[in-house]
DNA sequence: GGAAAACTATACTGACCAGTTAAACTTTTA
DNA sequence: TAAAAGTTTAACTGGTCAGTATAGTTTTCC
């Protein structure tokens, strides 16, 4: 059942916890505000134990902060078949829905507010959350490009406007007043709006695609 | 000459002093990573005279982060005369100039990383910068419409997005990244295709307004 | 079963830092 | 010019926290 020896089991398992906590502690104090005694307890278990996982508190934090890259899903993989619009109704919910998270805010807040002293943690931040999913859009409007129902020159400048377009109101807003959050509701003005104005710009047949956004009204279920 | 005895005058020189030494050092260090020796070093002055002035460091802080909200300049007072889509460009520099300024993104970057512990401060800075610069927007919009050149239902959605097709991206990169600059040339890729998807969508003649911006590419010299 | 590894509990060190105190000195006011 | 207000210097208090040390307990391995 079990590959692995019991004892580095235990310790992937410990580690894990302590990421965890860490990842909780951190986001809901800030790296200053945060002491190694509350991610020990967060863990269940003692500052000794802990300093035995990572030498330092700069090395837990980094640690947790490039263990997280791996934790972002991968929104856009096609699900295709409903046709363009539907598509994109999808995609901008399913990327809704993960960047507004409270959890999800908070540690963009978290990395913001520390990319100063930790600026590798902003480029990987960067580089495994927006840009990935990024690409995720380009191959996207790249193929929709191809069957000819997009049109552009720079497929990078269409991903970034669709998401600029989708969620930088809401985000940067939610990002300032925490205490103000976003329901889906208030949410769809934006959804809706921005892929109204990005298929006005970017499709090549702007008036029938606004017509099947407008009929797509009802929000999906939340996946998440 | 002055109206003030020379004591109070004395009083509030000392006291912007502080608060300009206070918003370096702040915006350095983050909140929790500033002293208030390196303040009151900063401001020449020392530390028993620094708390004559402000009672505590979170006071400081506050008052610090309520008088930078008078400081957001007017970027959007009416230029007119040069056209609609000359009077855009302008607007989209004199934003572009003044958000991705290096001591507006270490600003922002301090109040995000400290919006949990300060909420008010996220909202003011929200109140006096964002929106307050989204209703001059949104005015300059509104005017346009009622000239027959814009067409759009909602106007803060309309303002939204020509912020988000310019900005967003370049300014979240810019927060992750401070390492990486912006220069105006890699800022004038994003300002031109913005501007241009906004005309499409929102022009009441979107392909002679695309041309007249296109003729504009040469770009207009910094005011900051 | 017994040794080795990992863990707990608890207490400690040393640095840092917000905020204070008190006595000497300088500027402003009247 | 004298007293009132404000400032400086320099040292101090008290609390917090990263990181360590010790001695004893549990878990894993063979």
């Amino acid at each position: 059942m079990n590959a692995l020896p019991r004892r580095q089991q235990n310790r992937l398992n410990r580690e894990r916890q302590i990421l965890d906590a860490a990842l909780k502690v951190f986001a809901a104090m800030g790296y200053s505000g945060c002491t190694m005694d509350a991610v020990a307890t967060g863990a269940g278990v003692t500052k000794p134990t802990l300093y035995s996982y990572f030498p330092s508190k700069e090395s837990l934090f980094q640690a947790m902060m490039l263990g997280q890259r791996d934790l972002m899903l991968d929104v856009f993989q096609h699900p295709g078949g409903k046709g363009m619009v539907a598509d994109l109704v999808a995609f901008a919910w399913a990327y809704a829905d993960t960047v507004m998270r409270p959890d999800m805010l908070s540690l963009a807040r978290l990395i913001i507010g520390e990319v100063q002293r930790f600026p590798e943690i902003g480029r990987a931040y960067q580089a495994s959350g927006p840009d990935h999913l990024l690409r995720g859009i380009m191959r996207y409007l790249d193929s929709q490009r191809d069957a000819g129902r997009l049109a552009f020159d720079d497929a990078e400048l269409a991903a970034q406007d669709l998401w600029g377009l989708i969620l930088s109101a809401p985000r940067t807003q939610a990002m300032y007043m925490p205490d103000a959050p976003f329901g889906r509701d208030r949410l769809a003005r934006y959804v809706h709006n921005g892929l109204k104005v990005f298929l006005k710009a970017y499709s090549t047949s702007p008036d029938t695609d606004v017509a099947r956004l407008a009929a797509l009204t009802p929000l999906p279920d939340q996946v998440i």
